[in-house]
Parts: C-alpha cells; sequence; structure tokens
RNA sequence: GCGAACGUGGCGAAACUGGCAGACGCGCAGGACUUAGGAUCCUGUCCCUCACGGGGUGCGGGUUCAACUCCCGCCGUUCGCACCA
C-alpha cells in the first residue's frame, strides 16, 4: 500500500467529524488547556499559505497539548464586519450580507482541509446578530462604567475611504488600506478611556506570572503606551491663567527662552497682541485646514508665527516671548511647550529660524557655560547644568530632580507622567458593524439601550455607500434611525455610528466558551475553568492594537467583577512571516501561494511538515516550491517503516544500543522543541531517527509507534492512518506522548576533541565521565597530536568533561 | 532620527550555559536499479590544496587555552514608531 494522502485526508477529516474528536467538554474538562489563534477576517481570495502556517503553527501544539493528556479547546471564527469586508463588497456590487457567508462557507472548506482539530461546534461570525448583540453588551457595561464617552474631537477622516480612521490606522499621514492621504476633519466621536488603564497597561507586561509574551510584542506595546515622565510647569502671563507646559526635561528650564503653543490652544486668543492679530488668524486658519499628514511630518521646515505675548519664565524671571507653530500638537501634553533651544532639535532649529535666544544650560565634560552651541547638545555621561542660577553645577539627573522640587514649593509645578497612548475612538461612520447601542433624546440626552432591547439590528440597507456629510448610511435608514426613547417614551433617533471592528475582536476569545447560551455572554463557569487564554499566537502586526484593546476590555470587565483574570493571554507568540522566493507574497507581484493547489498536489499533512519545517515558527521563512519534496519523502519513509514493523518485532534486547539511544534522545529532543515551538528542529530530530533506523535496518515497533505519535502533530491524518494500520482502534490523539528514559539519551562512550594551543587535531573515543588523567595520555599518543607536540613543553592543558582537551604546547 | 530583530555553504537553515561550525532538508555531482526516470536506493557535497596543511559564520578591532556565541566600533537588511516636548 502506497502513502496516498488524497484518500486518507478526507477519511480522517469526515471520522473526526462524526466521532466528535474535536469537541471538548467544556464543562468537565480536568486539564483544560484553552489553545487560540487569532481569526481570519474571511476574504474573498480564501486563505492564503501565510494563515496556514499561522493556524498550523498553533494547531500543532494544541495537538502537542492533547497528546500530553490536556483537555484542548481549538476554537476557530470569523471577524467578518469592518470596512475590508464593506469595501470589497462595494466594488464588485454584492452586499456584504451576501458575500460575508459565502466567503465563511469556502473558509471553513479549506480549514478543514487543512487537517486542524477547530472545534466547530463553538464556531462564531462577528456578523451574526447572536455575537453582536453581546459586542453591544460590551459596549453598555464600558459605557455604564465610565469608560465610554462622545467628545467632539479633530479626527483622521480618509476621504476615499469616507470615514474616520483611529490614530492608528493612519502610518505616516496615509489611511492604512487605502493609502490615501488623511485630512482633518471635527466629528463628536465615541471613545473608549483606554489611557485610564495606560499604568496598567505597562505594568502587566513586566509581570511573568501574567503575561509570558514574545518580547517584541511587549517591546511594541512599551512605546506604544509611550511612557514618559517629566513635569508640568506653569508660566505665568497677564491674566488669570498661566500657561502649563509638559517637559520630560524640567532640569533645562533655565534654558527656556520662549515659549510656542499650539495652533488650537485655547489661550492664543487671550495672548495675542493686536498688531500680530492677522497673522495668527491666518497661521491658525492654515493649521486647521492643514492635513494630519503634512502636519505630522517630522522633517519638513519650521513654521510658525508670533504672538505678541510674552510669560514669565518661572526660574529666570524673565519675560520670554509666545510664538504659536504646529510642531506642537494639541493632543500631546499640554499643547504648549517650553522651548529650550539649547537642548532640544526642533526647538533649536525654530530658534535659528525665526532668531530666537539660546542659551545654553548643560554643559559635558569638556564644555564650559560658554561652549558656543551648533546643534542642539545633547546630553552626554558627566554632563552638568551650567547658567542655571544655584542648579549649576550639577548633575543633569540630580538637578532634574532638585529643580521640580524647587518648582513644587513655589506651586508653579509638579512631577507628572504622561503616556503616548490616546483615548481609543471607536466610531466608524459606515454601514458594515455592530451599530453602537445608544439613543439619543430630546430630553433624556444619551440614552443607553436596554439590555433586554439587544442585539441593535443592523438593518439591511439596499445602499449602504458613505457619503461626505460624515454620517453614516444608516441614517438614511428613516424607520430604523427614528426609534422610541427607552427612558420616557418620546421619540428619539439612534446612534448612526457603528463600532470599529477592533471592539469585535477585542472579547471574541470569550464568546468561543459560550456560544451554545443565547442569554449570556460567556458563562461565568466556563469562564472560570477556561479563562485566561492559555496559549495565543498571531501576527506581530497586531502587537499593538488588537492585543492592546482585548487587554483593556478584559481589564474593564475584570474590574466590574466580569472575569477571574485581568489579562487575557497568558502566553503569546507571535509567528514570523512567510515570504515567497525571498519576496514578499502580494497580490501586485503576482506570488501568493494559494494553498489548495499544494493540498491537492501533495497533501496537507505535507504542506504543514513543510510549513512548519521551513525556518523557525516565530521567524517565518521562505516558500520554495522545490523544499516540498522533503517532508514528502520523510512521510513516505515513514509510512513504509510502518508497513515493515507490521511484520517484524523485535525484542528490545535485539535493538542497537545506538538506536536505543538516538530513540530516548529524539523523544526528549522533540518534546522539548515542541515546548518552544523549535518546530523545525523537531522535525529534523525526527528525521535524523528515521534515517539511522534505516542505516541500521531496524524497523522496531515501539519506536515507529512512538514516531507516528511524534509525528502526529504535524501530520495528523498520516499518523491516524498510520496508527491504524498499526492496529490501534482508537484515534492516535487518545494515545499517549512518548516518555523517554533519561539514562539511556545519552552514550556510555564519548568522543572527545583533541585540540592543540586551540585547533582541533584529533578525536578520542572514551567512556563517558573519564577524568583528565585517563584522556591526557591517550590524546598524547595520537598520532596526530604527537605531530604538533612533538618536541615542545606542555605548558597547560584544558579539560572540559566528555568534551574536549586542549593541550597548550609553547 | 528613535526603538527592536537579524546578518552562517548554491538555497532554507542547525549549533545547549563560549568547547569538532554547517545537524536536518532542498539542490547539485557520481553510481545502482530500470525500456524509461523529473520514481527509488547508495555515495559525495563550506572554500583553497594531489596531499600534508591552510582559510572560513557581514567588516575592523578586543577578551579567552578556545568566539557564530561575550565586549567595542562600523556596514547592511527587515520590522515597528516617528515634530510625543
Amino acid at each position: 500500500m502506497t502513502y496516498a494522502p488524497e484518500t486518507i485526508e478526507p477519511k480522517w477529516q469526515r471520522r473526526w467529524a462524526e466521532r466528535r474528536t474535536n469537541e471538548p467538554d467544556l464543562d468537565r474538562a480536568e486539564r483544560p488547556f484553552y489553545n487560540l489563534m487569532m481569526f481570519p477576517y474571511p476574504s474573498a481570495e480564501g486563505l492564503h499559505v501565510g494563515n496556514f502556517y499561522a493556524f498550523t503553527g498553533a494547531d500543532v501544539f494544541g495537538r502537542f497539548m492533547r497528546l500530553r493528556g490536556y483537555t484542548v479547546f481549538e476554537p476557530m471564527g470569523f471577524d467578518a464586519f469592518g470596512i475590508h469586508s464593506e469595501n470589497y463588497a462595494l466594488k464588485v456590487g454584492i452586499h456584504p450580507g451576501v458575500l460575508i457567508p459565502r466567503n465563511i462557507q469556502n473558509f471553513t472548506r479549506q480549514l478543514t482541509a487543512l487537517g486542524g482539530m477547530f472545534d466547530w461546534k463553538h464556531v462564531l461570525a462577528t456578523t451574526d446578530p447572536d455575537y453582536y448583540r453581546w459586542t453591544q453588551w460590551v459596549f453598555l457595561q464600558l459605557y455604564h462604567a465610565g469608560k465610554a464617552y462622545k467628545k467632539k474631537a479633530a479626527v483622521n477622516w480618509c476621504p476615499s475611504c469616507k470615514t474616520v480612521l483611529a490614530n492608528e490606522q493612519v502610518e505616516a499621514g496615509v489611511c492604512e488600506r487605502c493609502k490615501t492621504p488623511v485630512e482633518q476633519r471635527l466629528l463628536e466621536q465615541w471613545f473608549f478611556k483606554i489611557t485610564d488603564y495606560a499604568e496598567r497597561l505597562l505594568a502587566n507586561l513586566d509581570d511573568k506570572s501574567k503575561m509570558d509574551w514574545s518580547a517584541t510584542t511587549t517591546t511594541a506595546q512599551r512605546n506604544w503606551l509611550g511612557r514618559s515622565t517629566g513635569a508640568e510647569i506653569d508660566f505665568a502671563v497677564e491674566g488669570p491663567d498661566p500657561i502649563r507646559v509638559f517637559t520630560t526635561r524640567p532640569d533645562t528650564i533655565f534654558g527656556a527662552t520662549f515659549m510656542v503653543l499650539a495652533p488650537e490652544h485655547p489661550l492664543v486668543d487671550r495672548i495675542t497682541t493686536a498688531t500680530q492679530r492677522s497673522a495668527v488668524d491666518a497661521y491658525r486658519k492654515a493649521a486647521a485646514a492643514q492635513d494630519v499628514v503634512s502636519r505630522k511630518v517630522g522633517d519638513k521646515e519650521k513654521t510658525g508665527v508670533f504672538t505678541g505675548g510674552h510669560a514669565t519664565n518661572p526660574a529666570t524671571g524673565r519675560q520670554i516671548p509666545i510664538w504659536i507653530a504646529d510642531y506642537v500638537l494639541m493632543e500631546y501634553g499640554t499643547g504648549a511647550i517650553m522651548a529650550v533651544p539649547g537642548h532640544d532639535e526642533r526647538d533649536f532649529a525654530f530658534a535659528t529660524r525665526f532668531g530666537l535666544d539660546l542659551v545654553r544650560v548643560v554643559a559635558g565634560p569638556d564644555e564650559t557655560e560658554s561652549t558656543p552651541l551648533t546643534e542642539a547638545a545633547a546630553e552626554v555621561e558627566g554632563s552638568r547644568l551650567v547658567n542655571s542660577g544655584d542648579f549649576s553645577g550639577r548633575t543633569v539627573a540630580d538637578g532634574t530632580t532638585a529643580i521640580v522640587g524647587w518648582l513644587e514649593s513655589r506651586g508653579v509645578g509638579k512631577g507628572v507622567v504622561k503616556f503616548r497612548l490616546y483615548d481609543w475612538c471607536i466610531s466608524r461612520q459606515r454601514y458594515w458593524g455592530p451599530p453602537i447601542p445608544i439613543i439619543y433624546c430630546g430630553d433624556c440626552g444619551p440614552v443607553p439601550v436596554p439590555e433586554k432591547d439587544l442585539p441593535v439590528q443592523l438593518p439591511e440597507l439596499e445602499d449602504f455607500r458613505p457619503d461626505d456629510s460624515g454620517v453614516s448610511p444608516l441614517a438614511r435608514h428613516k424607520e430604523w434611525y427614528h426609534v422610541a426613547c427607552p427612558k420616557c417614551g418620546k421619540e428619539g433617533r439612534r446612534e448612526t455610528d457603528v463600532s470599529d471592528t477592533f471592539l469585535d475582536s477585542a472579547w471574541y476569545f470569550l464568546r468561543y466558551l459560550s456560544t451554545d447560551f443565547a442569554d449570556r455572554p460567556f458563562d461565568q463557569t466556563r469562564v472560570r475553568k477556561w479563562f485566561p487564554v492559555a496559549q495565543y499566537i498571531g501576527g506581530n502586526e497586531h502587537a499593538v492594537l488588537h492585543l492592546l484593546y482585548a487587554r483593556f476590555v478584559t481589564m474593564v470587565l475584570h474590574d466590574l467583577g466580569l472575569l477571574p483574570a485581568e489579562e487575557p493571554f497568558r502566553r503569546f507568540r507571535a509567528h514570523g512571516l512567510i515570504v515567497k522566493d525571498g519576496a514578499k507574497m502580494s497580490k501586485s507581484r503576482g506570488n501568493v501561494v494559494v494553498p489548495d493547489e499544494y493540498i491537492a498536489k501533495w497533501g496537507a499533512d505535507t504542506l504543514r511538515m513543510f510549513l512548519m519545517f521551513l525556518g523557525p515558527f516565530e521567524e517565518g521563512g521562505d516558500f520554495r516550491d522545490a523544499g516540498l519534496i522533503g517532508p514528502r519523502r520523510f512521510l513516505e519513509r515513514l509510512w513504509d517503516l510502518v508497513g515493515q514493523c507490521e511484520r517484524r518485532t523485535l525484542t528490545g534486547e535485539e535493538i542497537h544500543r545506538d538506536i536505543v539511544v538516538k530513540w530516548n534522545a529524539t523523544k526528549k529532543k522533540v518534546t522539548h522543541d515542541l515546548e518552544t515551538l523549535g518546530y523545525n528542529t523537531a522535525i529534523a530530530a525526527m528525521m535524523e531517527l528515521l534515517n539511522a533506523m534505516r542505516d541500521s535496518n531496524c524497523a522496531e515497533r515501539q519506536i515507529v509507534k512512538d514516531l507516528v505519535v511524534m509525528v502526529a502533530p504535524f501530520a495528523p491524518h498520516f499518523a491516524e492512518e498510520c496508527w491504524e494500520r498499526l492496529g490501534y482502534p482508537t484515534s492516535v490523539f487518545d494515545a499517549k506522548w512518548p516518555i523517554w528514559d533519561e539514562a539511556l539519551t545519552i552514550d556510555h562512550v564519548v568522543e572527545i576533541v583533541v585540540q592543540v594551543n586551540g585547533k582541533t587535531r584529533s578525536t578520542v573515543r572514551s567512556p563517558r565521565g573519564a577524568v583528565q588523567d585517563a584522556v591526557l595520555p591517550r590524546a598524547l599518543a595520537d598520532d596526530t597530536v604527537k605531530r604538533f607536540t612533538e618536541g615542545r613543553e606542555v605548558r597547560k592543558v584544558i579539560f572540559v568533561k566528555d568534551r574536549l582537551i586542549n593541550i597548550v604546547v609553547g
């Protein structure tokens, strides 16, 4: 019988479904292991090989844990709302409500063909009213907790997608999806107060008991949160309120020779003098009209206008001019800065451009207070404050503390912590999303939709094209739009914004557990058993947004007493990226790998093994068609070995000692490598064992059986079939993961490298554990070694047990 | 500019806390078996050299008996962030 994946793969997929092999009893699981992977957006193109790579890597781990005796819950779902779906629907002229189910069906077919151990009983789609009903419920929980609010804000508007974008969806000033330059618009938006959680979101990143995450991912989150410590300092101006600035360098305050306010700063009006009025107004107008692109691009020339007003530097007591400039952003800090041109690049550029004063307040070890400044001087080792009154001579660190203390004692400043993180704008003026469950009433104001009235169904809308009004197309559906106020019964109108897809995905891992409950978002018993997620695998492109939002929503729900943990994902690993022949896969290059063809030609098991063998899972790999033959050959050889051992069974004593050692060492290595997602080396180790068996003509049943179990996570259909051929009636996934004898993982005899002056000259075989005195004479007796030691004095011998002996001669 | 990761044969890659660099796989070369081979099996395969030997992990230094691994300085690639005060 030859190995024919095209028949055995469908056979086992059918049998898994019939036997409900992959549907664990969620209520009775004794050793639950929640194995999560990022659910896909069901595109019309179908799953690409990158998805397969991620899912296979996650699935291998799930199957491995199952073989180790865990009850593994491995659900799958579809992230089907959002601009992506909607734009595509508009393009092809088919309603997303029609397209999405079609795509989901195709995805399901592909996922089945992949052979993942998905629990289809708990499948979900975010577009399903039974799902988004609870997404709306999540919104209401946040609303009631005071973490959702509406504000008018300058937001990013994509004129092509005709929608508001979150700051995170703007990349260097252009829309992340369509690359159109983004404009600024002022709209009422719903926000979540994620900034309230900044400190906790940051602190938990270092808490290994809560989060065991890829370092690259935590680093990205840390940067995104952007904590900086500094001070808020008040600069007195004429009139009641001083101008408050935020600075990370309060130590340089004696060098603050002017101030800059954001053009939008509320105090600008009051400060501006009559003579400067028209110039200021013109500049503010220009800045307001400007899109976010050029506003935030860093390396353009500085612009700005003098307001005519002055403020008092609280350290020097001097009057300093107040300017406005668009390089100061209203959203960050206080929207105003003290400019220290001597020690800040941007301020330096600005001061140079407009001829403003420069004062050196920090000097390096080779500099003095009067060393001229040709550029903004950075702090170096041994820098000290100069020209800073009583604080001159102090180190930067020391001076910072002292100056903040001094400002605090005088009531003009205080040490503060700021975050780069913004509140999460969840409003989308689009059609294809869950309506935000709020009703506006003339008398009662905004009223949350009562939970019993959920879901707020997304109405059927023939024409769902967004328009330029900035108002969602939902407003055009009059019967839906007009609704009675839940509080007073008078006529109200619905919120027409839908929520961001990131809200859908911020809690889906909770819903998986309880898709069989219609009356609650997640069952408390289930959650207590299965939450937090034991392992989450996904792409690092979601390192900040999705993962941060999921953490935030979890934290809020935890604080509301609804979840037993505040961090949702105990272990997170980011998989690498798959490229094709060294180049990124993209439609425009025409090098997108469609997995279906490969499954048809090679079988899913070979494809899975190949993908896992490409390179380290967390680093990705290069998909080259030529490589598939390797894993395929391995499977065929193992297949043949299974056939041979059906006929031949040797007893333990007959097995060559070398093979026994290799066998045990392989079990140990494969186990360890799987734990650390070292799939490529695990496969290599199995290949080595197989090669060793073939070389010594060994088809020992015990070893073959172990190999079949170890290969099962990678090639599940193949392993099932082999398991059956070996005569077992049950699923191989009900088998036990092989154990090994530690004493048999190492050989009695070792090869010790003999070096002379650090260069390898020979090797000697020696019993394991031999001491230097036993090895040295034999090493010196070696012919090759003799050639290099003869006539020279042995000065030193370095001996590393069981590994190496280095003879240093002079 | 800032931050992070990385750089090893023709190619994808291995190498535990510093201890034989190139496991495993692809490809390639030679051979066997075949009517045939783009199937299968065997042998070989870092570079130079007939050999002895020498050189070799992006480049230049350093530490060490010993460096892919540690330290310093460059170069390059990729990915984040980017006027964040």
